[in-house]
DNA sequence: GCCAACGTTGGC
DNA sequence: GCCAACGTTGGC
């Protein structure tokens, strides 16, 4: 018998579509997620992320504020190596390579929604009133999300496609 | 462009 | 350790 599967969890992951939007990550196929400079969303991303787990992909300071597709955690948190590099947008004169003060983890595309499941179609949406995303104030750059809080959404974006695609996780 | 909500910094 | 000043994020 095979090894049972741990549940994933699930995130999201907020980006600006002009610095990199899902149509980047649908290219890239995959790529490294560096740059999360707060503690709080460095713990999640050393701590808590397991390869497996599901993503939502927003995009902020964008019209339309949207979850705009589906991404998945292929490598765990490691050392953003980038805080390190004297001259990257990323260096942080701080940071010492033999205590990384900051993490970062790979993921991959799965899937473009058709229509962005937008943040007015999200706070029109009860069952997603307590999602961390529609909170004022909310800063965090990647933040947990809750298994039904995933499903809603990525039904929303999908439709018919959604159950594939909520069976890869 | 405005500004509320945070997180960080640094003087004391 | 407090807290005012400052910088950033990000919705509106």
């Amino acid at each position: 018998m095979a090894a049972k599967k741990t549940k994933p969890s699930f995130w999201l992951f907020k980006s600006e579509p002009d610095v990199f939007s899902i149509d980047d990550l649908k290219r890239d196929r995959r790529t490294s997620w560096e740059g999360v400079r707060n503690y709080q969303a460095r713990n999640l991303l050393r701590d808590d992320m397991k390869v497996g787990d599901g993503v939502l992909f927003y995009h902020s300071n964008a019209k339309p504020l949207a979850v705009v597709g589906v991404a998945k955690i292929v490598r765990a948190g490691y050392p953003d190596h980038f805080a390190w590099e004297p001259g990257h947008k990323y260096f942080d004169p701080k940071c010492d390579p033999d205590d990384p003060a900051w993490y970062m983890v790979d993921v991959s595309f799965v899937a473009a929604f058709d229509e962005p499941v937008t943040r007015d179609a999200m706070q029109s949406e009860p069952s997603l009133a307590d999602m961390m995303v529609l909170r004022r104030g909310a800063r965090l750059s990647v933040q947990p999300v809750t298994p039904d809080e995933w499903r809603t959404v990525v039904g929303m974006g999908l439709g018919a496609r959604a159950k594939g695609v909520l069976a890869k996780f």
